[in-house]
DNA sequence: ACCTGAACACCGTTCAAGT
DNA sequence: ACCTGAACACCGTTCAAGT
């Protein structure tokens, strides 16, 4: 019955370990995320997972990466700066505990390490040019990486959703002129 | 040669567990602090020190109080507001590890999550008293609570001290008149 | 009231043995 | 090349049994 020698190849099994390794740490966050549970939802052995992810760490950031990446994908077309940017802060809120767990392993796995710092260099290259009509040339790099590191600690900070916009809406009144 | 029926009262017994429980957690951290290490450490079965700490996040949460609590305990007497926040986020960077657990737990924890509060409600309070004289009275509740954010995104991103010092300089320029 | 030692149900990881 | 099933060394937590 197992369907899986040479019948599936090695990239299409990946695949299908990745999307329940998403939907895994989608309900359940990294803790959830078991070798264990995953096999068993995939009919396998725990073992055998290890002959495509040698590590938990690997697993988890790569299918952290794919979450991230939908989550960050078709901003808000045509607003206003601070619409866009509420709106990627508050994309990176609903993954906060997946972001909390990333920065964890970040100390213990160089990939996952690689994938926090594509994800706030994404942040702020898009930050940068966002502002780069509305912000004198000098001021931009330090505005932009100000508003990043901002945006983090909204993130790490146990506020609602109004308190995070609301904090926000006063940086960008200090930061960006009207 | 157990010395610990009545020979030695409950609250000795708990400082003396909280004492290595704040070694063991400088040394290795919240996934290092383990009852399993602990008793051995202590010379005592697993089960016995949950008749003091019920649960690993009320060990955990004791512990981490008390290293917080002596890492912020006497800023700079007398130095300018920029290198006494700075003094501050350096403190709480060195610890940094521990405050991405405690986030982490104060999920699962309503202990941990009052410990998270009441440091940054600590932060906020000494900030605003910080930059009373600096600032007009109607922005200072938003000037502090913009900074303690700014701080906690400075600990959640992997930057290296002198550059978590060059943005916050930046933003207190911005924020703070001169 | 406090402590022991065993048990339970998990982990991540390794590995000999199979196909 | 891929998979199984057992093993290893850990967890946090519970609990009957002792003092």
């Amino acid at each position: 019955m197992p369907r899986n020698r040479q019948e599936i190849d090695r990239e299409d099994k990946i695949e299908e370990i990745l999307q329940a390794a998403e939907r895994t740490l989608r309900r359940a966050g990294y803790d959830g995320l078991s070798f264990g549970a995953l096999a068993s939802e995939l009919h396998l052995a725990r073992g055998a997972l290890y002959w495509y992810f040698p590590t938990k760490d690997d697993l988890f950031v790569a299918a952290a990466a794919r979450v991230f990446a939908e989550a960050l994908s078709d901003p808000p077309h045509r607003a206003g700066h601070v619409r866009r940017i509420t709106w990627a802060v508050e994309q990176l809120a609903i993954l906060e505990p997946l972001s909390a767990a990333l920065h964890d392993r970040a100390r213990h796995s160089a990939g996952a390490a690689a994938l926090e710092r594509a994800i706030q260099e994404e942040m702020c290259s898009r930050l940068r040019d966002l502002l780069r009509g509305r912000i004198e040339a000098a001021r931009l790099n330090d505005v932009a990486d100000a508003i990043v590191v901002f945006a983090q600690g909204l993130l790490a900070m146990p506020l609602d959703q109004a308190e995070r916009a609301a904090r926000l809406r006063f940086l960008l009144s200090e930061l960006v002129p009207t």
